[in-house]
DNA sequence: CCCAACACGGCACTCAGTTCCAGATCAGGT
DNA sequence: ACCTGATCTGGAACTGAGTGCCGTGTTGGG
C-alpha cells in the first residue's frame, strides 16, 4: 500500500540537484498533487472536487494531502508565491537609473510571459478563480503579498522624498501607493484582456493603461 | 422559548419607517447579531468564537443565525457593502467639471469619517481583519466590489479616450486602472496610518499619497 | 548496517455550511 | 374575532474542510 503510494507518483530519477533526496521527492509529490488536482478541478469544478478525491487520484490518503498543502486553496494558489518572488527579482535587476514606474512596468513582463505562452490555460485558471469567492479573495491576498516584497526596491528608487506627513510621524506611504497603483493597472489590464477573450495583446493593453495612470511625479 | 428569542432582542417600537414590520424586525435582528458578534470577537478572537456562541448570546439557535448571515465572515464584512454604496453615491455627486482623480479623492472623504469618528474602533476592526487570512482576503474582495460600482462614473469623467488598444477590440481598461490606483492609495494610507498608531491625520496622509501618485494625464 | 527521522494511513474530533422538517407566530384580509 | 398563507423558528442529519494523535512501516544518511 505504501509502495503503491510512492510508486504511483511516477517520479523519475535524475531531477533535482543539491537538495537531499527527501526534499526532492517531497517537491515531486507536491507537483504531482497540483497537476492531478488541476485536472479534476477543470473537469468537475473546484467546489465539486473533494480533497478525498484529489488524494485518491494521486494515490494517497486524505491525511497525507494535508502534509503537502495546508488547504485546498493552496493547491491552486501556491505557485503565486513563486511568481511574486520572480517579480521582486526582476524588479531588483532593473537598471538603477530607471524611474520606479518604468521599472515596475518592465518587471511585469516576467508575469506576462505566462499569459503569452499559454493564454488558454491562463484564461481557464482565471475563470476558476472567479468562480469561487473564497478562492478569488485568497488570490487577491496573495497578490498583496507581492506588494510587500516590492516595497524596499521601490522605496529606494523613490528616494527619501520630502513627505510633509512623514516628517513628524515617520510615515511614508508613497512606495506602497505606487506599487498598489501599478498592480491595479496590471489587474485592470488582465481583466479587460480576459473580458475581450484575449483578442488584444496583453502587453499592449498594459502599456496603454500604465501610460494613462503614470504618476505625474515621474 | 420563541417569545424569549424575539423578546431578548430588545427592539423598541417606533424605529423604522415605510417598511413592513417584518422587514423592520429582520433588520433589527441583524444589527443585534452584528453587535453581539463583534463583542465576542473582540473578547475571544474571531477564530475562537463559534457561530453557536454568537447565536446563543443573541438568544437564538445556530440555524437561525444562518437565516440572517450566509457566513461567519459576513457578520464582519456586511457593512462594507453599504460603505461601497455610499462611496459610489458620493462620487456621483461630485461636480461634473472635476477631474477623475480629484473627484475620487473627495469621494473618499465619506470613508474617512468613520476613521476620524472612532479611530480605536477602526483600528480594532482592522487588526481583527489582519489576524485572519480568510477574513483579510474577503475584505479585499469586498473592496474590489466597490471598484465595479465606481467604473461608470469614472469612465464618464475620463471621456471617450483615444485608446489605441481599444480601437480594434473594444477594450478600455483605463477607468478600472484609475480606480484601482486610487483605491491602492487609500489602502496604502490606511496601512501607514495604522502602522503609526493613528498618529498622523489620515486625510493628510491620503492627500500626500494621492498627490504623489496622481496620474500625469490629469 | 543500523537507527533516527520521516512519511504514511487511519481514526476521532471540531466547526462551517446546507438541507430537510414540523411546529409556532404573525400580518393582513374576510 | 377568525382564518390563512407566508414567514420564522429550533432541531436533526448530513457533507466537507481542517486538526491532532498514534502506531507502523520505510528509508536516507551517518
Amino acid at each position: 500500500m505504501m509502495a503503491e503510494a510512492s510508486g504511483g507518483l511516477g517520479l523519475g530519477p535524475g531531477l533535482g540537484l543539491g537538495l537531499g533526496l527527501r526534499e526532492r521527492t517531497r517537491r515531486a509529490v507536491r507537483a504531482e498533487l497540483m497537476t492531478v488536482a488541476m485536472e479534476l478541478f477543470a473537469r468537475k469544478g473546484y467546489d465539486a472536487t473533494t480533497i478525498e478525491e484529489i488524494a485518491a487520484a494521486a494515490g494517497m490518503s486524505r491525511s497525507s494531502f494535508f502534509r503537502y498543502f495546508a488547504s485546498k486553496e493552496d493547491v491552486v494558489l501556491d505557485h503565486l508565491d513563486a511568481l511574486g518572488e520572480s517579480l521582486a527579482e526582476a524588479l531588483a535587476q532593473r537598471p538603477a537609473d530607471e524611474d520606479a514606474w518604468t521599472a515596475l512596468r518592465r518587471a511585469f513582463d516576467v508575469l506576462l510571459v505566462c499569459h503569452v505562452r499559454d493564454p488558454q490555460g491562463a484564461l481557464a485558471l482565471r475563470q476558476m478563480l472567479d468562480g469561487n469567492p473564497a478562492l478569488r479573495a485568497r488570490n487577491l491576498e496573495k497578490q498583496c503579498g507581492w506588494h510587500d516584497r516590492l516595497i524596499p526596491h521601490i522605496a529606494a528608487r523613490l528616494g527619501s522624498a520630502p513627505d510633509p506627513a512623514s516628517a513628524d510621524t515617520g510615515i511614508n506611504a508613497r512606495p506602497e501607493a505606487v506599487i498598489g497603483a501599478a498592480l491595479a493597472c496590471l489587474e485592470a489590464a488582465k481583466r479587460a484582456w480576459m473580458a475581450a477573450d484575449c483578442r488584444a495583446p496583453l502587453d499592449k493593453v498594459l502599456d496603454d493603461v500604465m501610460r494613462t495612470v503614470r504618476p505625474g511625479a515621474f
